[in-house]
DNA sequence: GTATTATGAATGAACG
DNA sequence: CGTTCATTCATAATAC
Protein backbone atom coordinates (compact mmCIF):
# COMPACT_ATOMS: atom_id res chain seq x y z
CA UNK A 1 0.00 0.00 0.00
CA UNK A 2 2.63 2.44 1.09
CA UNK A 3 4.26 1.85 -3.07
CA UNK A 4 0.77 2.41 -4.18
CA UNK A 5 0.41 5.66 -2.69
CA UNK A 6 3.55 7.58 -3.65
CA UNK A 7 3.82 5.66 -7.02
CA UNK A 8 0.86 7.94 -8.72
CA UNK A 9 2.13 11.29 -7.65
CA UNK A 10 1.70 13.63 -10.70
CA UNK A 11 4.59 14.77 -12.28
CA UNK A 12 4.24 17.92 -13.72
CA UNK A 13 3.69 21.80 -11.88
CA UNK A 14 0.17 21.63 -13.45
CA UNK A 15 -1.13 20.38 -10.54
CA UNK A 16 -0.57 23.09 -8.33
CA UNK A 17 2.08 24.23 -9.74
CA UNK A 18 5.42 25.51 -8.95
CA UNK A 19 5.81 28.93 -9.95
CA UNK A 20 7.74 31.51 -8.80
CA UNK A 21 8.02 32.36 -5.51
CA UNK A 22 11.04 35.56 -4.55
CA UNK A 23 12.71 34.85 -8.22
CA UNK A 24 13.18 31.17 -8.09
CA UNK A 25 11.35 29.10 -9.79
CA UNK A 26 9.85 25.80 -8.56
CA UNK A 27 8.49 22.81 -10.53
CA UNK A 28 6.51 20.36 -7.95
CA UNK A 29 6.37 16.79 -8.51
CA UNK A 30 3.76 16.59 -5.29
CA UNK A 31 1.06 19.73 -4.83
CA UNK A 32 1.04 21.16 -1.91
CA UNK A 33 -1.32 19.07 -0.59
CA UNK A 34 -0.12 16.12 -0.85
CA UNK A 35 3.50 17.28 0.55
CA UNK A 36 1.28 18.71 3.32
CA UNK A 37 0.47 15.05 3.83
CA UNK A 38 3.11 13.36 3.67
CA UNK A 39 4.90 15.75 5.96
CA UNK A 40 1.75 15.15 8.71
CA UNK A 41 1.85 11.06 8.07
CA UNK A 42 5.67 10.86 9.12
CA UNK A 43 5.07 13.48 11.80
CA UNK A 44 2.46 11.05 13.55
CA UNK A 45 4.55 8.02 13.07
CA UNK A 46 7.62 10.57 15.13
CA UNK A 47 5.36 11.10 17.69
CA UNK A 48 3.71 7.67 18.28
CA UNK A 49 7.10 6.20 17.96
CA UNK A 50 8.44 8.65 20.72
CA UNK A 51 5.36 8.12 22.53
CA UNK A 52 6.27 4.35 22.66
CA UNK A 53 9.64 4.34 23.28
CA UNK A 54 8.87 6.52 26.11
CA UNK A 55 6.46 4.26 28.00
CA UNK A 56 8.56 1.24 27.17
CA UNK A 57 11.34 3.17 28.65
CA UNK A 58 9.04 4.36 31.50
CA UNK A 59 7.76 0.92 32.09
CA UNK A 60 11.07 -1.17 31.87
CA UNK A 61 12.36 0.98 34.65
CA UNK A 62 9.65 0.81 37.00
CA UNK A 63 10.43 -2.86 36.60
CA UNK A 64 14.04 -2.09 37.84
CA UNK A 65 13.40 -0.67 40.79
CA UNK A 66 10.84 1.41 42.50
CA UNK A 67 11.31 3.71 39.67
CA UNK A 68 12.15 6.14 42.13
CA UNK A 69 14.11 8.29 39.34
CA UNK A 70 10.85 8.77 37.01
CA UNK A 71 11.04 12.43 37.31
CA UNK A 72 13.42 13.11 34.67
CA UNK A 73 12.79 9.98 32.68
CA UNK A 74 10.62 10.98 30.09
CA UNK A 75 12.44 14.36 29.45
CA UNK A 76 15.78 11.52 28.35
CA UNK A 77 16.43 14.16 25.11
CA UNK A 78 18.86 11.33 23.76
CA UNK A 79 15.37 9.71 23.08
CA UNK A 80 13.94 12.51 21.35
CA UNK A 81 16.63 12.25 18.90
CA UNK A 82 14.12 11.28 16.23
CA UNK A 83 14.60 14.17 13.61
CA UNK A 84 11.14 15.33 12.47
CA UNK A 85 11.96 18.67 10.77
CA UNK A 86 10.56 16.86 7.48
CA UNK A 87 10.01 20.13 5.65
CA UNK A 88 10.80 23.36 5.08
CA UNK A 89 7.69 25.08 4.41
CA UNK A 90 7.72 27.91 2.59
CA UNK A 91 5.85 31.30 3.05
CA UNK A 92 5.34 34.06 1.50
CA UNK A 93 7.21 37.43 1.82
CA UNK A 94 6.05 41.12 1.04
CA UNK A 95 8.31 42.75 -1.58
CA UNK A 96 9.24 46.14 -0.52
CA UNK A 97 6.35 47.11 -2.67
CA UNK A 98 3.69 45.11 -1.29
CA UNK A 99 4.54 46.21 2.29
CA UNK A 100 4.45 49.90 1.23
CA UNK A 101 1.12 49.68 0.17
CA UNK A 102 -0.16 47.91 3.05
CA UNK A 103 1.51 49.69 5.64
CA UNK A 104 -0.13 52.37 3.90
CA UNK A 105 -3.75 51.10 3.87
CA UNK A 106 -3.20 50.09 7.62
CA UNK A 107 -2.42 53.44 8.22
CA UNK A 108 -5.49 54.59 7.02
CA UNK A 109 -7.58 53.65 9.51
CA UNK A 110 -9.98 51.11 8.15
CA UNK A 111 -9.23 48.68 10.15
CA UNK A 112 -11.64 46.22 9.10
CA UNK A 113 -10.51 45.32 5.41
CA UNK A 114 -13.02 42.94 4.46
CA UNK A 115 -13.56 40.63 2.39
CA UNK A 116 -14.20 42.80 -0.86
CA UNK A 117 -11.45 45.18 0.17
CA UNK A 118 -9.17 42.33 0.51
CA UNK A 119 -9.76 41.28 -2.99
CA UNK A 120 -9.11 44.63 -4.28
CA UNK A 121 -5.84 44.99 -2.67
CA UNK A 122 -4.70 41.50 -3.27
CA UNK A 123 -5.40 42.46 -6.65
CA UNK A 124 -3.37 45.59 -6.64
CA UNK A 125 -0.75 43.42 -5.33
CA UNK A 126 -0.11 40.45 -7.17
CA UNK A 127 1.05 43.29 -9.89
CA UNK A 128 3.99 43.36 -7.85
CA UNK A 129 4.68 40.24 -6.87
CA UNK A 130 2.94 36.89 -5.96
CA UNK A 131 0.31 37.34 -3.31
CA UNK A 132 -2.89 35.49 -1.81
CA UNK A 133 -5.80 36.90 -0.37
CA UNK A 134 -5.09 34.30 2.10
CA UNK A 135 -1.81 36.73 2.84
CA UNK A 136 -2.78 39.89 3.05
CA UNK A 137 -5.64 38.94 5.48
CA UNK A 138 -3.20 37.16 7.64
CA UNK A 139 -0.95 40.31 6.89
CA UNK A 140 -3.50 42.67 8.18
CA UNK A 141 -4.62 40.11 10.89
CA UNK A 142 -1.08 40.23 12.26
CA UNK A 143 -0.35 43.99 11.89
CA UNK A 144 -3.45 44.71 13.96
CA UNK A 145 -2.40 42.15 16.57
CA UNK A 146 0.82 43.39 16.97
CA UNK A 147 0.03 47.12 16.92
CA UNK A 148 -2.37 46.66 19.38
CA UNK A 149 -0.16 44.71 21.77
CA UNK A 150 3.02 46.94 21.26
CA UNK A 151 0.21 49.72 22.46
CA UNK A 152 -0.47 47.50 25.42
CA UNK A 153 2.75 46.71 26.06
CA UNK A 154 4.03 50.15 26.23
CA UNK A 155 1.00 50.98 28.56
CA UNK A 156 2.33 48.21 31.06
CA UNK A 157 5.52 49.44 31.16
CA UNK A 158 5.01 53.15 31.52
CA UNK A 159 2.63 52.01 34.38
CA UNK A 160 4.87 49.70 35.91
CA UNK A 161 7.96 51.75 36.20
CA UNK A 162 9.86 49.34 38.31
CA UNK A 163 7.33 47.41 40.34
CA UNK A 164 6.87 44.22 39.75
CA UNK A 165 3.62 43.87 41.67
CA UNK A 166 1.75 46.27 39.72
CA UNK A 167 -1.88 45.35 39.76
CA UNK A 168 -1.95 44.33 36.13
CA UNK A 169 -5.05 45.28 34.73
CA UNK A 170 -4.50 48.33 32.32
CA UNK A 171 -6.84 47.46 29.94
CA UNK A 172 -9.01 45.16 31.62
CA UNK A 173 -8.76 42.84 28.10
CA UNK A 174 -11.54 40.47 28.14
CA UNK A 175 -12.59 37.69 30.53
CA UNK A 176 -11.17 34.74 31.36
CA UNK A 177 -8.53 34.01 33.26
CA UNK A 178 -5.92 36.65 34.07
CA UNK A 179 -3.01 34.77 32.75
CA UNK A 180 -1.01 37.42 31.07
CA UNK A 181 1.71 36.62 30.04
CA UNK A 182 3.98 38.28 26.97
CA UNK A 183 7.26 37.68 25.61
CA UNK A 184 8.81 37.51 22.88
CA UNK A 185 12.41 37.95 23.06
CA UNK A 186 12.74 34.37 23.79
CA UNK A 187 11.61 32.31 20.98
CA UNK A 188 14.81 29.68 21.15
CA UNK A 189 12.07 27.10 22.70
CA UNK A 190 13.01 24.70 20.09
CA UNK A 191 13.79 21.23 21.37
CA UNK A 192 12.93 21.13 25.25
CA UNK A 193 9.89 22.53 25.12
CA UNK A 194 7.34 19.90 27.11
CA UNK A 195 4.16 18.92 27.13
CA UNK A 196 1.63 20.56 28.77
CA UNK A 197 -2.17 20.36 29.57
CA UNK A 198 -4.09 23.29 30.88
CA UNK A 199 -5.62 21.49 33.98
CA UNK A 200 -8.99 24.49 33.98
CA UNK A 201 -9.57 25.79 30.65
CA UNK A 202 -12.92 24.16 31.40
CA UNK A 203 -14.69 23.22 34.75
CA UNK A 204 -16.93 20.99 32.89
CA UNK A 205 -14.35 18.44 32.68
CA UNK A 206 -15.60 15.47 33.95
CA UNK A 207 -12.96 12.49 34.12
CA UNK A 208 -15.13 9.47 33.41
CA UNK A 209 -11.77 7.74 34.25
CA UNK A 210 -12.92 3.88 35.32
CA UNK A 211 -9.73 3.36 37.20
CA UNK A 212 -9.92 4.47 40.57
CA UNK A 213 -7.41 6.92 41.71
CA UNK A 214 -6.67 8.81 38.78
CA UNK A 215 -4.54 11.11 38.74
CA UNK A 216 -3.42 13.77 36.54
CA UNK A 217 -3.10 12.13 33.80
CA UNK A 218 -0.54 14.41 32.77
CA UNK A 219 2.86 14.88 32.78
CA UNK A 220 3.67 18.29 32.76
CA UNK A 221 6.51 20.94 32.46
CA UNK A 222 6.50 24.40 31.86
CA UNK A 223 5.06 25.01 29.01
CA UNK A 224 6.15 28.61 28.58
CA UNK A 225 7.83 29.57 30.72
CA UNK A 226 10.10 31.82 28.59
CA UNK B 1 17.40 1.84 15.26
CA UNK B 2 14.67 4.43 15.28
CA UNK B 3 17.15 7.07 14.96
CA UNK B 4 17.95 5.58 11.78
CA UNK B 5 14.74 6.72 10.27
CA UNK B 6 13.78 9.73 9.20
CA UNK B 7 16.57 12.02 9.91
CA UNK B 8 17.29 13.20 6.88
CA UNK B 9 14.55 13.90 5.21
CA UNK B 10 14.00 16.50 3.12
CA UNK B 11 10.79 17.14 1.23
CA UNK B 12 10.67 19.86 -0.80
CA UNK B 13 13.29 21.33 0.87
CA UNK B 14 15.95 23.38 -0.29
CA UNK B 15 18.39 20.75 0.54
CA UNK B 16 17.02 18.93 -2.23
CA UNK B 17 18.21 21.63 -5.03
CA UNK B 18 16.25 24.07 -6.64
CA UNK B 19 16.52 28.06 -6.90
CA UNK B 20 18.58 30.34 -8.73
CA UNK B 21 22.38 30.52 -7.68
CA UNK B 22 24.81 32.46 -9.39
CA UNK B 23 22.13 33.26 -12.60
CA UNK B 24 22.03 29.85 -12.87
CA UNK B 25 18.52 28.40 -12.89
CA UNK B 26 18.13 25.18 -11.36
CA UNK B 27 15.32 23.02 -11.03
CA UNK B 28 13.83 21.37 -8.21
CA UNK B 29 12.36 18.02 -8.61
CA UNK B 30 11.98 14.70 -6.34
CA UNK B 31 13.82 12.10 -7.75
CA UNK B 32 12.59 8.87 -7.98
CA UNK B 33 15.22 7.62 -5.71
CA UNK B 34 13.90 9.76 -3.06
CA UNK B 35 10.81 9.11 -3.38
CA UNK B 36 11.49 5.34 -2.23
CA UNK B 37 13.32 6.53 0.29
CA UNK B 38 10.64 8.39 2.18
CA UNK B 39 8.69 5.56 1.56
CA UNK B 40 11.06 3.60 2.84
CA UNK B 41 11.61 6.08 6.28
CA UNK B 42 7.49 6.13 6.27
CA UNK B 43 7.79 2.00 6.39
CA UNK B 44 10.51 1.93 8.95
CA UNK B 45 7.92 3.99 11.07
CA UNK B 46 5.49 1.90 10.59
CA UNK B 47 7.05 -1.65 11.49
CA UNK B 48 9.14 0.33 14.61
CA UNK B 49 5.46 1.21 15.70
CA UNK B 50 4.16 -2.05 15.35
CA UNK B 51 7.08 -3.59 17.26
CA UNK B 52 6.54 -1.16 20.07
CA UNK B 53 2.90 -1.70 20.26
CA UNK B 54 3.81 -5.37 20.91
CA UNK B 55 6.37 -4.55 22.85
CA UNK B 56 4.37 -2.43 25.41
CA UNK B 57 1.08 -4.78 24.99
CA UNK B 58 3.43 -7.53 26.27
CA UNK B 59 4.74 -5.69 29.20
CA UNK B 60 1.21 -4.29 29.96
CA UNK B 61 -0.25 -7.33 30.61
CA UNK B 62 2.80 -8.71 32.83
CA UNK B 63 1.94 -5.30 34.74
CA UNK B 64 -1.54 -5.99 34.92
CA UNK B 65 -0.90 -9.73 36.16
CA UNK B 66 1.02 -7.73 38.85
CA UNK B 67 -1.82 -5.58 39.80
CA UNK B 68 0.49 -2.65 39.10
CA UNK B 69 -1.22 0.10 36.68
CA UNK B 70 1.04 3.06 34.81
CA UNK B 71 -1.42 5.29 35.35
CA UNK B 72 0.17 7.72 38.10
CA UNK B 73 4.16 7.50 36.38
CA UNK B 74 4.21 10.69 35.25
CA UNK B 75 3.42 12.88 37.76
CA UNK B 76 6.76 14.89 37.80
CA UNK B 77 7.40 15.50 41.52
CA UNK B 78 9.94 18.38 40.37
CA UNK B 79 7.08 20.33 38.25
CA UNK B 80 4.94 19.29 41.03
CA UNK B 81 6.89 20.39 43.91
CA UNK B 82 7.29 23.41 42.02
CA UNK B 83 3.67 24.24 41.46
CA UNK B 84 4.16 27.62 41.28
CA UNK B 85 6.24 27.78 38.21
CA UNK B 86 4.17 26.09 35.93
CA UNK B 87 1.70 29.03 34.77
CA UNK B 88 -1.33 26.73 33.01
CA UNK B 89 -1.14 27.62 29.35
CA UNK B 90 -4.63 29.16 28.87
CA UNK B 91 -5.48 27.37 25.83
CA UNK B 92 -6.23 23.28 24.99
CA UNK B 93 -4.14 21.89 22.88
CA UNK B 94 -5.02 19.00 21.08
CA UNK B 95 -2.45 15.60 21.30
CA UNK B 96 -1.69 13.97 18.46
CA UNK B 97 -3.90 10.71 19.64
CA UNK B 98 -6.71 13.10 20.47
CA UNK B 99 -6.72 15.26 16.64
CA UNK B 100 -6.69 11.59 15.14
CA UNK B 101 -9.56 10.86 16.80
CA UNK B 102 -11.37 14.02 16.15
CA UNK B 103 -10.31 14.14 12.59
CA UNK B 104 -11.96 11.00 12.03
CA UNK B 105 -14.88 11.62 13.58
CA UNK B 106 -14.77 14.43 11.43
CA UNK B 107 -14.10 12.58 8.17
CA UNK B 108 -16.66 10.14 9.35
CA UNK B 109 -19.43 12.70 7.43
CA UNK B 110 -21.86 13.51 11.13
CA UNK B 111 -21.34 17.24 10.57
CA UNK B 112 -23.80 17.46 13.16
CA UNK B 113 -21.81 16.73 16.65
CA UNK B 114 -24.58 17.33 18.97
CA UNK B 115 -24.95 17.63 22.90
CA UNK B 116 -24.74 13.54 23.30
CA UNK B 117 -22.22 12.89 20.82
CA UNK B 118 -19.93 15.55 22.19
CA UNK B 119 -19.92 14.10 25.91
CA UNK B 120 -19.29 11.05 24.32
CA UNK B 121 -16.55 12.46 22.11
CA UNK B 122 -15.40 14.13 25.24
CA UNK B 123 -15.43 10.95 27.28
CA UNK B 124 -12.86 9.40 24.59
CA UNK B 125 -10.90 11.74 24.39
CA UNK B 126 -10.36 12.33 27.65
CA UNK B 127 -8.81 9.04 27.94
CA UNK B 128 -5.57 10.89 25.82
CA UNK B 129 -5.48 13.97 27.62
CA UNK B 130 -7.16 16.82 28.96
CA UNK B 131 -9.95 18.21 27.25
CA UNK B 132 -13.56 19.17 27.56
CA UNK B 133 -16.54 18.82 26.05
CA UNK B 134 -15.92 22.83 25.19
CA UNK B 135 -13.36 22.13 23.66
CA UNK B 136 -14.42 19.38 21.09
CA UNK B 137 -17.35 21.54 20.31
CA UNK B 138 -15.41 24.35 19.71
CA UNK B 139 -12.89 22.55 17.35
CA UNK B 140 -16.03 21.11 15.47
CA UNK B 141 -17.24 24.39 15.11
CA UNK B 142 -13.54 25.57 13.48
CA UNK B 143 -13.25 22.52 11.62
CA UNK B 144 -16.08 22.83 9.67
CA UNK B 145 -15.78 26.77 9.33
CA UNK B 146 -12.50 26.36 8.16
CA UNK B 147 -12.69 23.71 5.43
CA UNK B 148 -15.74 25.67 4.10
CA UNK B 149 -13.98 28.52 4.13
CA UNK B 150 -11.09 26.72 2.52
CA UNK B 151 -13.11 25.24 -0.19
CA UNK B 152 -14.64 28.91 -0.71
CA UNK B 153 -11.12 30.43 -1.21
CA UNK B 154 -10.47 27.58 -3.73
CA UNK B 155 -13.78 27.39 -5.88
CA UNK B 156 -13.21 31.24 -6.08
CA UNK B 157 -9.59 30.81 -7.32
CA UNK B 158 -10.98 28.42 -9.94
CA UNK B 159 -13.85 30.47 -10.95
CA UNK B 160 -11.63 33.80 -11.23
CA UNK B 161 -8.43 33.65 -13.73
CA UNK B 162 -8.58 36.96 -15.46
CA UNK B 163 -7.71 39.78 -12.74
CA UNK B 164 -4.23 38.99 -12.85
CA UNK B 165 -2.71 41.05 -15.18
CA UNK B 166 1.00 40.58 -15.61
CA UNK B 167 4.11 39.00 -14.67
CA UNK B 168 5.02 37.03 -12.64
CA UNK B 169 2.91 33.70 -12.39
CA UNK B 170 -0.63 34.41 -12.73
CA UNK B 171 -1.54 31.13 -11.25
CA UNK B 172 -2.21 29.40 -8.23
CA UNK B 173 -1.51 32.07 -5.67
CA UNK B 174 -2.28 30.43 -2.48
CA UNK B 175 0.65 28.74 -1.70
CA UNK B 176 -0.41 27.85 1.94
CA UNK B 177 -1.59 24.79 3.22
CA UNK B 178 -4.28 22.68 1.92
CA UNK B 179 -5.89 20.77 4.36
CA UNK B 180 -9.09 18.90 2.31
CA UNK B 181 -8.33 15.16 2.85
CA UNK B 182 -8.35 13.54 6.10
CA UNK B 183 -5.07 12.64 8.79
CA UNK B 184 -3.53 16.17 7.74
CA UNK B 185 -3.18 18.29 11.12
CA UNK B 186 -0.42 19.23 13.19
CA UNK B 187 1.60 20.00 10.16
CA UNK B 188 4.71 19.22 12.85
CA UNK B 189 5.23 17.06 15.94
CA UNK B 190 5.72 20.25 18.39
CA UNK B 191 7.13 19.15 21.51
CA UNK B 192 4.07 18.96 23.10
CA UNK B 193 2.56 16.24 21.57
CA UNK B 194 5.19 13.92 22.58
CA UNK B 195 3.88 13.58 25.84
CA UNK B 196 1.57 10.94 26.09
CA UNK B 197 -1.09 9.98 28.98
CA UNK B 198 -0.29 6.96 30.26
CA UNK B 199 -1.97 3.91 29.79
CA UNK B 200 -3.68 4.72 26.37
CA UNK B 201 -1.40 4.85 24.02
CA UNK B 202 -1.63 1.13 22.41
CA UNK B 203 -5.77 1.36 21.75
CA UNK B 204 -4.74 5.27 20.44
CA UNK B 205 -2.82 3.52 17.84
CA UNK B 206 -6.15 1.60 16.88
CA UNK B 207 -7.56 5.03 15.77
CA UNK B 208 -4.01 6.03 13.78
CA UNK B 209 -2.95 3.56 12.18
CA UNK B 210 -2.96 -0.07 13.18
CA UNK B 211 -1.73 -1.78 10.37
CA UNK B 212 2.24 -0.85 9.06
CA UNK B 213 1.57 -1.17 5.49
CA UNK B 214 -1.51 0.70 5.85
CA UNK B 215 -0.51 4.98 6.05
CA UNK B 216 -3.20 5.00 3.73
CA UNK B 217 -4.12 8.50 3.85
CA UNK B 218 -1.20 9.47 2.18
CA UNK B 219 -2.00 10.56 -1.35
CA UNK B 220 -5.54 10.05 -2.61
CA UNK B 221 -4.07 9.31 -5.88
CA UNK B 222 -5.19 13.21 -6.68
CA UNK B 223 -7.92 14.07 -7.51
CA UNK B 224 -9.21 17.03 -6.45
CA UNK B 225 -5.91 18.81 -5.72
CA UNK B 226 -6.96 22.32 -8.00
C1' DG C 1 27.94 28.67 11.33
C1' DT C 2 25.03 29.78 15.44
C1' DA C 3 21.86 32.79 17.93
C1' DT C 4 18.24 36.24 17.83
C1' DT C 5 14.56 38.72 16.00
C1' DA C 6 10.73 39.60 12.92
C1' DT C 7 6.80 37.98 11.00
C1' DG C 8 3.68 34.73 8.11
C1' DA C 9 0.69 31.26 9.30
C1' DA C 10 -2.14 28.02 12.30
C1' DT C 11 -5.64 27.56 15.54
C1' DG C 12 -8.41 27.55 20.09
C1' DA C 13 -11.65 30.48 21.78
C1' DA C 14 -14.92 34.32 21.75
C1' DC C 15 -18.18 37.50 19.60
C1' DG C 16 -22.47 39.00 17.05
C1' DC D 1 -22.58 29.83 12.07
C1' DG D 2 -19.41 33.01 10.07
C1' DT D 3 -16.03 36.30 11.58
C1' DT D 4 -12.59 38.04 14.55
C1' DC D 5 -9.30 38.02 18.30
C1' DA D 6 -5.40 36.29 20.91
C1' DT D 7 -1.72 33.25 21.27
C1' DT D 8 1.57 30.24 19.59
C1' DC D 9 4.56 28.01 16.21
C1' DA D 10 7.92 27.87 12.55
C1' DT D 11 10.88 30.10 9.60
C1' DA D 12 12.88 34.09 6.76
C1' DA D 13 15.84 37.68 7.88
C1' DT D 14 19.43 39.35 10.42
C1' DA D 15 22.85 39.85 14.01
C1' DC D 16 26.85 37.93 16.06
Amino acid sequence: IINGGIGGVSVGGDANGGGIINGVLYVKVMTDEQLEILRTQIAVYAVITEQLVEMHKAITAQQDLAGVRLGNLYCDPLVTAVGHKITARQRWTPTAVQLQILERIFDQGTGTPSKQKIKEITAELSQHGQISETNVYNWFQNRRARSKRKQLNNAQNNAESEVETDAESPKDKKITRPENFQAQHNSAPRAEDLCFQSQEISSGMQSIDPQPGKIEPIFASDGNVK
